[in-house]
DNA sequence: TAAAAATACTCCATAGGTATTTTAT
DNA sequence: ATAAAATACCTATGGAGTATTTTTA
């Protein structure tokens, strides 16, 4: 089942096109990141960025692309459902 | 943050109206089920479901009828975020 | 009493961390 | 050499289970 926090973390790796200034801006470690990015890539079945150049930036696939799209409107859902549950 | 898989709980327990059955149905058991409702309404801030007689079925509240819709937008929003993604 | 939800535990998987290694500049 | 991602390892938390208790019809 895909993780909403997996999106979310995503979201500002995307942004900051980077693990380490994306972990800073989350207040978590790179590793944890790392981590997340990993366990989202297995959970969609596609690489969302990519690796072989990584000493500046990080670049997102084309699923990356396309999974950046639904994340927005993920997280949006889900912050409409708790304003919309709590009344 | 809000969890996906407890929103794909909920919507079963919410149709059979029973704990108990939504496990027999998931394949997983009433405790963990109760646990992950626990979870959600932690998660809300809210009681979806009215305890106060529980022998034969238990009944949504309004904040339970309300998250029920956003149930089936959000686990519909997941399953085409990942046929978009995988393309 | 019976049936259903809640609770008390146990176990295992996963998110979090630190430290280190690998890789490309 | 430096900077960034990956990995190894540890700890804490949460989801899974079984067994039991509580509750109300």
């Amino acid at each position: 089942m895909l993780n909403l926090q997996h999106f979310a973390t995503f979201l500002i790796v995307a942004q900051r096109s980077s693990f380490t200034r994306a972990a800073a801006e989350l207040g978590h470690s790179q590793s944890s990141v790392t981590t997340q990015i990993q366990a989202l890539e297995r959970e969609l079945g596609a690489p969302l960025f990519q690796r072989t150049k990584f000493s500046k930036s990080i670049a997102l696939t084309e699923e990356g692309r396309r999974a950046l799209i639904y994340a927005d409107k993920l997280l949006a859902l889900a912050e409409e459902t708790k304003a919309a549950v709590r009344g």
